[in-house]
DNA sequence: GAGGTTCGATTGTCAGGACAAAGTCTTGAC
DNA sequence: GTCAAGACTTTGTCCTGACAATCGAACCTC
């Protein structure tokens, strides 16, 4: 019986990679696109090797820190894994997004669910002692308060409290009910940045049974949301209440090597 | 009166920084954990700007690579910011660690309550097909299920059911009471990559309550969570309830930019 | 045949240089 | 005084080259 070569042949070859170099685009962003566009296609199967990063780099006329750039890209992302002595692999799938900071209103749109919103409360506040507290400015100063309650399929999903800084942003009442907080923040030019979430549980009183369209006593899932922007300022402090009945979180995440 | 020079002092000239080059540890790792030891210690103020890159490289006698490698790793965990033109700041604080994939019981033991596990259950059984979907192995075939009941300061605060891939750990009772599920599977050569959660809320049963603590329908938090190696395996299906009343889960996450 | 050893393959780390892009600040024109 | 142009600073991208650490497999010894 003939012995197997070692490696099984380069998937990378039949790949068609190429780089632009006429393009603003970063080369190994160009790359590592690519790359995961055939891991997502199944081009590139779970498991499999990617060529060795010399070899790689020679084939597309680029330098070696290039290609590993590309490739680290996507480590981070956990689509691929390497070892020293054995090359770069594919994961074996099971991935799909490392949690991310994002908008009930985006999930929703996302699973195709209509997500709709009626601004219950939209107005300017002297702040909590906890507001002031979480959004680092001086109890009783002006904040913003918005009151949402979210629906999805016709169907109450969750009641939103978000206080904002006041003057951060421009509160209008008709994109806040056809759009997300977070968009609109980006779309303002406010670049996010982290967030410090506490996810829990309690039961619901009579008033919050009444918005959801649940029984008091029900249980809800509530979350706590700060959200700083780059410069570390706090610019949304959120009290959310779900629909334990209707609603979870879902996400993934990854172990930092 | 007189002009402002554009930068205040370099904070980090006066911050003793230097490397060990007969250390084996890399010296882009020795200059980000000093840097970051810094920054907790309060050394480099939120804010204050690190000196430019070249400078630095000059004058600890590293290469320029070298030290983007390390600035790079803050930059990551979301504790430095860069701005082309501008340079390197340290982040207005507010951030702690990204939400790892921690164990409930290094948790507990991080916040200083003591906790103790009793486990209830610690058999070989046939996984159901919930089980085995989420394993990724054929239904009926044997999986090992482990059920906990962890304490801390000696109040019950959840209730754990694990189901494992029948002889991956060596599942000692003595020593699931002693530690932490993931802190074995680590320690017996397991390299953990990612995990899928879904984080939820339910009424609590007769049962539950009963074990917990809590009256039935109280409300209580609930986990489920699949774990997975840098092989794609799954190695781990929990399904987990928390103590409302007692524990919520916090974390911090990054905007991925 | 079993076990340790050597060796090749591959990624990890590091150096030094060059130019581009973007933001800030100063200078100058109006 | 205001606005625009240009100089300067700083990070972003990319290249070439070199050696070390680690893994896996083939090889050799016993």
């Amino acid at each position: 019986m003939p012995k197997q070569p070692r490696h099984e042949t380069d998937p990378s070859l039949s790949l068609q990679l190429s780089v632009d170099r006429t393009s603003p685009v970063p080369l190994y962003f160009q790359l590592s696109q690519q790359l995961e566009s055939a891991i997502e296609r199944g081009t590139l199967t779970p498991g499999s090797l990617l060529g060795n990063e010399i070899a790689l780099a020679g084939r597309l006329g680029l330098s070696r820190p290039t290609v590993r750039q590309a490739i680290q890209s996507l480590v981070d992302k956990g689509l691929l894994v390497r070892r020293r002595g054995v090359g770069t692999q594919v994961v074996h799938s099971q991935v799909r997004r490392p949690l991310e900071l994002s908008s009930l209103y985006d999930d929703l749109e996302a699973a195709g669910q209509r997500p709709a919103t009626v601004v219950l409360n939209n107005v300017v506040e002297p702040a909590s002692a906890e507001v002031a507290a979480a959004l680092g400015v001086p109890e009783g100063s002006d904040v913003q308060l918005i009151e949402r309650l979210r629906y999805a399929h016709g169907e109450p999903m969750a009641h939103l409290r978000n206080h904002l800084p006041a003057g951060l942003l421009d509160c209008d009442t008709e994109r806040l009910e056809s759009t997300g907080l977070y968009r609109m923040m980006r779309a303002s030019g406010i670049t996010l940045h982290s967030a410090r979430q506490s996810v829990g549980a309690r039961a619901a009183t009579a008033e919050e049974g009444e918005l959801l369209g649940e029984p008091a006593g029900a249980p809800l899932l509530t979350m706590e949301r700060a959200t700083f922007d780059d410069t570390g300022r706090a610019v949304e402090f959120g009290s959310h209440v779900y629909r334990a009945s209707r609603y979870a979180f879902e996400f993934q995440l990854l172990v930092r090597p």
